[in-house]
RNA sequence: GGAGAGGUGGCAGAGUGGUCGAAUGCGUUUGACUCGAAAUCAAAUUUACCGGCAACGGUAACGGGGGUUCGAAUCCCUCCCUCUCCGCCA
């Protein structure tokens, strides 16, 4: 949620700022409903002040007299009107809050200017694309790929974008989740095993509801939700507290199984796997103090490239232009590995500063030395995504017979440097 | 899943219909005393929103929501959560 008083009193600014990202919003309707809920709750709150008033005469009075009856009288008369009005407030209030909660985060200025992700600004590449590997393929083209990845019997049991991992399948997922965490642990990060599912406040407060509800599973009776990525859970940990200020930055990392519904996608997107309905990541995540929150932007992304430099995986890193950002992101980075065997570049990070948006929904807030509370900063960016980044290494890796190696990094966590599909 | 008890300020803990945003204790902050510290004494110490340049003023909040009443922390309904006992269970 954006500063109702940024809106109230920069409304072109909000404006711009929401042109930025390429979406519709009517303004003057939220701006109209603010107003409407300001000038009702004056109304209201007058009244209220009149009834505790007469009330404050009414505890001094004996009861039973006739003045204590006429007041009783004078009373009941009022109460009428303030229900009526208070009645109206609550729908304006509604109304206004979830206006409020439908609006997206403002870009930070640093953002570049675009459409789409051909806008995106090509921010960094590392490591040779171009020498990766001359037996690449793409990985479910690799001999026995299925003795490792059980896509047909995943869809049997569950559905389609829920394989099984078998053998040195699951031992890659498995090395990969402990090399992950273990470097996020070393880099300050502190690790955190949260629930997967999350109540509708939690996703709200992040910014998944309302709205896109389609996109995270439901369950049926009891109203939660699997956790789309470990940053819901994460960062509602600190729902409606004040931190001490002095333990700002808070840096901690989550592993949780992913769940995404992603309707929508076809084709050579979803094969193998380039995108599941159920995956593995490792997220990190922070609370910081408003002024740090760039600079923690950076390091954070930093932070998320130096595993794939470990891995020696070619990479770029992407910045969002304005029509690219998410619903809740005010800057972002995004980080893609070179997959050889496709020939593609996947995304197998995104960094994100949300400035104050989650935080004020999730009233997230530190004490300053005024003793004010202020909201927070929240980021978050993946540290990684195991899928894309297990499908780059058993293409860029893939030898002449049919074998893949591991890159250092990974041996020690994996017990062996080689991936057989038999 | 069944039965019972309970959810009040940073914490502990009073308050069972009328100036109660809430006693008291602890904690915290500031000041006094002291060479300094402890102890002691004094004062301060929730949050949100609205109005206001500000000083300040107003309204709301005693787990959430609804109801009764002129008036609710206090009575009623409902949901959530915690604890105890029983059952079940990795």
């Amino acid at each position: 949620m954006i500063d109702p008083k940024l809106l109230r009193d920069s409304p072109d600014l909000v404006r711009a700022a929401i042109a930025q990202k390429h979406l519709t919003v009517d303004l003057e309707a939220v701006a109209a409903l603010d107003t409407r809920w300001r000038a009702q709750l004056i109304e209201v709150e007058s009244l209220r002040g009149q009834q505790k008033a007469v009330n404050g005469d009414m505890a001094k009075m004996p009861k039973g007299t006739p003045e204590f009856m006429a007041k009783v009288g004078e009373l009941k008369a009022l109460k009428v009107g303030v229900k009526a009005k208070e009645g109206e407030l609550k729908t304006t209030e509604s109304a206004w809050q979830q206006a409020m909660l439908e609006l997206p985060n403002l870009p930070h200025e640093s953002v570049p200017d675009g459409r789409n992700g051909g806008d995106n600004v090509v921010f960094a590449t590392n490591g040779d694309v171009a020498a990766v590997s001359a037996y690449a393929k793409a990985h479910w083209e690799i001999p026995g790929f299925e003795n490792l990845f059980d896509f047909r019997r995943g869809s049997k049991v569950t559905g389609a974008g829920f394989p099984f991992y078998i053998g040195d399948g699951a031992r890659l997922v498995r090395a990969l989740l402990h090399f992950f965490l273990n470097e996020a642990g070393n880099a300050g990060y502190t690790e955190v095993n949260p629930p997967i599912f999350v109540n509708a406040a939690s996703a709200i407060a992040t910014g998944q509801l309302p709205d896109k509800e389609g996109q995270m599973y439901e369950t049926v009776i009891d109203q939660l939700y699997a956790v789309p990525t470990a940053e819901v859970p994460l960062t509602n940990f600190f729902r409606d507290e004040i931190l001490d200020e002095a333990v700002l930055p808070v840096k901690r990392c989550a592993y949780t199984p992913c769940f995404r519904r992603e309707a929508g996608s076809y084709g050579k997107d979803v094969r193998g796997l380039n995108r599941l309905h159920q995956f593995d990541k490792v997220e990190l995540l922070k609370w910081v103090h408003p002024t740090q929150s760039y600079v923690e932007l950076d390091a954070l992304k930093e932070d998320a490239e130096r595993l794939l430099q470990k891995l020696e995986l070619p990479y770029r890193v992407l910045l969002m232009c304005g029509g690219d950002l998410g619903f809740a992101q005010a800057k972002k980075y995004d980080l893609e590995v070179w997959a050889a065997g496709q020939e593609r570049w996947f995304e197998v990070s995104s960094c994100s500063n949300f400035e104050s948006f989650q935080a004020r929904r999730a009233r997230i807030r530190f004490r300053t030395a005024d003793g004010k509370p202020e909201l927070v900063h929240t980021l978050n960016g993946s540290g990684l995504a195991v899928p894309r980044v297990l499908a780059a290494l058993l293409e860029n890796n893939l030898q002449a017979d049919g074998t893949v190696k591991l890159p250092a990094a990974l041996v020690s966590y994996f017990g062996r440097d080689t991936v057989t599909f038999k």
